[in-house]
Formats: C-alpha cells, sequence, structure tokens
DNA sequence: TATAAACGCAATCATTCGGTTGCGCAACTT
DNA sequence: AAGTTGCGCAACCGAATGATTGCGTTTATA
C-alpha cells in the first residue's frame, strides 16, 4: 500500500491531520508519541502520517536512541510555493486579466 | 458520495489532474468539451474534477446557451498561500539567522 | 421538426485511504 | 536478567476516490 509509490507534496498536504503534524513540528522536532498527544490519533496512525510525510521528503528522520526525531524539511514545503507562484503573476495582475477575460468571452458569444 | 461533503482546497488540488485543469483555465475560461481534449480523460471524468473544484469556490460557472464555462476563481488560491505564510516565516527566519551566523563568524576574524 | 451537441446526474466498480489491532524488535531501566 | 518503553510493520476493515457507462434534459442546427 505505502511501498516505493513516489509519494507527492500536494498528496501529502491534503490531509488535515498531516498538515496539523506538519505545523506542529515546523519549530521544533518531535517524536511520534509526543506528537500523537497532540492529536485524537493513536500513535499507529500517526505514524503512518509521518510515514507518507517522510517518503515525500516533506519530513526527515533522525534516530537517538531508541527514539526517532522528526523534523520539517522546510525547503520541500517551497515546492509548493513554487507551483503557487504562476497564479500569483494572475491575481497580483488581477484587473488586466479580468478586462481580456471579459472581452474573450464577449466576443466567444458573437 | 459528493452530496454535503464540506469540500477542502486542499484536498481539490491533491489530484494532479485538478491541478492541471486549473492551470489549464487560469488564463481563460474554457467548457468541459475544451478541456477535456486536453487530456486522456473522458469528457465525464474531467466533468467531476469540474464538480469537485466548483464545490470547494475555486472555479465558478458561467452558462451560456447550452455551454458552461469553468473559469478559475483566483482569491481562492490565496487560502493555499495564507496557509504558506507560517512556514515562509520560519524559512526567512532561517535564512536571516545564517545571515547573522556568517556576519558572526566574519566579525570574529578580526 | 428531427437530429445532433453539450452537459449533468446516477449507478457501478476497482483502487486507495485512514484507521485499528496485534505483533516483533531494539533500546533503555530496575 | 527481566521488564518496560518507543517504534515500525503487516493484516485487516469500512469509507472515500477516480473512472466508466448509461441515461435524461436542454440548446443549437439541418
Amino acid at each position: 500500500m505505502s511501498n516505493q509509490v513516489r509519494r507527492d507534496v500536494f498528496q501529502a498536504i491534503a490531509d488535515p491531520t498531516r498538515r496539523a503534524i506538519i505545523a506542529l513540528i515546523a519549530l521544533q522536532a518531535m517524536t511520534p508519541n509526543a506528537i500523537a498527544e497532540h492529536f485524537e490519533s493513536s500513535r499507529q496512525a500517526v505514524s503512518k502520517h509521518l510515514q507518507i510525510l517522510t517518503e515525500c521528503d516533506l519530513l526527515r528522520q533522525e534516530q537517538r536512541g531508541r527514539e526517532i526525531y522528526y523534523q520539517l524539511e522546510i525547503d520541500k514545503m517551497k515546492e509548493i510555493d513554487k507551483w503557487l507562484n504562476q497564479f500569483r503573476k494572475i491575481w497580483e495582475t488581477r484587473f488586466n486579466q479580468l478586462d481580456e477575460v471579459l472581452a474573450t468571452i464577449k466576443s466567444m458569444g458573437k
């Protein structure tokens, strides 16, 4: 099920729990148990989310004794930001584009 | 199945086809048939994606005769950008901290 | 008016998802 | 050495997902 399926960042952040996990450990690395305490979910459920997040390089593991600290790979978040860039251009020149679209639709109606 | 399920923007952009649709109609409104021609998927499959995207207000319909033009609601995209803001702070801070460290190292060399 | 085109909707199906339970294995603790 | 803790892994289950197929309705066209 969660084998060598190349995980996608967008698919990873689709789940609200995973987004919450990301936000939680953004500033400080945490262990699965510590993370699970912040949610209703069981440790195993959280562990699955951590696995998915790790598979797409959003998280990085750091073993310390028998504990594993999960840390956010902040650079990977920029990938989402990069995807948004194409649309950022649009909403920054919002008024010009709106005029253009309206003109296009009007001319198509003829 | 797709009834009163509160749609989520993040869930909506999880699918690669839907992201492609968003990018395709970002600049110009298009009909389902026209959109479907750009993909391998059938019209019905595309139509379902359009429905999902519309349910979370990422798309807006505009009926013209028997055709329906789907247009990107660019403002909704800002919601993703807004979520990214909390992390943007982090990666900018890290960058500044790096600057500080580098400055400190330099001044220590004197 | 008869036909075709554009589209939404419902039923169906295989696959994936998110969760639980149970287990085994290292690594600490007493 | 014996017990406890932290964790991953595999099996399993109900629900959701993405796609197809078959319809019905409205609008345009011959």
